[in-house]
DNA sequence: AATATTTGTGAGTAATCAATTGCTTTCAAG
DNA sequence: CTTGAAAGCAATTGATTACTCACAAATATT
């Protein structure tokens, strides 16, 4: 017997993701994945019923240590702004240092393909926006951002806005730092939070 | 003799953005397009050298028509910032008419695959990125704008924030229009670009 | 030690798909 | 009316790929 089945599951869903990062979703096929793991490619499928289990394993992988990343160090005594600052601090650290993430995000599985993995995406973002409104609102009743602001549309702005910048880093082969593009982007939201 | 070569290329072209719009572009195949134009599969082979070369059409398309849209009724006389006011609503009610491009624009071809095609991609986001900045500086010198504003930045930003709304309308089915979208995202940068 | 279960593999299957080939039809130019 | 080129197609090919199966080896259970 080889390794027990939790084990050999991280090693297939860790390869996908390297994989992925480095060719594309398109080019991760299980044979491919079956060799960084170091294993012959049926084996793929005794721990993975089909191809898309595997994404699914990492979209889940992603949401889960996404948020554990976004909450982590997120002390609800701090001021909601500065909750919301270390927010996308700590989004963007996270992804930095994980490149499949925007390349799991943005492929077509997400544009129709398997439902299945659009429902897990969709779940992710929805967690999302939902948390950032809610930093937002607070934000609000603290008279820490200004009284007209519609929290939900902003949030959605505030996601939509990461989305096009994660694309930018992918397509321009992550040339530049996400970390350092946190503090950027929380000044350029500024005068879009607070009053004058 | 069939159709003269021009008109069946368009038509192919046509049917592989109606079918890119419908499927997504991994379910669009060569038999696919044929069937939609009404023609054999291997007649697609007399009008295009390869599967990509029929894509390359397709954002090259893209390309030149959302470029005379953006242009089109930009009317130098008006102010800069009625003038990014026009190009965002023209962008808006150009890509709400084909669904295509958000397919197009974030498929797994922009992320690696084929780099003829990433190159076509990023030239056309380049040039929207250089007339953006051009109009955020001519609205600074005009004092419109604030005079700190990052025009380069903050060009970058609003192509981040319009791709992410893309992304948002293509997940979501296109179930909002993408026209209203452009009055509440220009309502949205009015804090960022001006002076309080 | 005997047995059952899990993990592993080599060989293969069935499906999909882009692209080729050889031949036919259509049409315009001369 | 002939001829040559463009446009068409049926049949096929070759490559890729997810997934299966029959069997072997390793480990856990009794």
């Amino acid at each position: 017997m080889g390794k027990p089945q939790e084990q050999r599951r991280k090693e297939i869903v860790q390869a996908t993701m390297d994989l992925t990062a480095e060719l594309g979703i398109k080019s991760v096929s299980t044979q491919a994945i079956a060799d960084k793991v170091g294993i012959a490619q049926p084996t793929i499928f005794r721990h993975f019923k089909t191809r898309d289990d595997i994404f699914a394993a990492v979209i889940s992988w992603i949401a889960e240590n996404l948020s554990k990343a976004i909450l982590s160090g997120a002390n609800p005594n701090d001021p909601p702004d500065e909750q919301l600052r270390k927010l996308l601090k700590n989004q963007l650290t996270f992804i930095n240092k994980h490149r499949a993430v925007p390349k799991v995000l943005f492929s077509d599985l997400l544009h129709l393909e398997s439902p299945k993995l659009k429902a897990l995406l969709q779940e992710m973002m929805n967690g999302y926006i939902k948390r950032v409104t809610q930093l937002l609102q607070q934000g609000k009743e603290n008279e820490l951002f200004r009284k007209d602001l519609d929290t939900d549309q902003t949030a959605r702005y505030i996601a939509a806005l990461i989305q096009g910048l994660l694309i930018r880093w992918s397509v321009y082969e992550f040339n530049f730092s996400l970390e350092k593009e946190a503090e950027i982007i929380w000044d350029f939201l500024q005068p879009v939070l607070k009053e004058n």
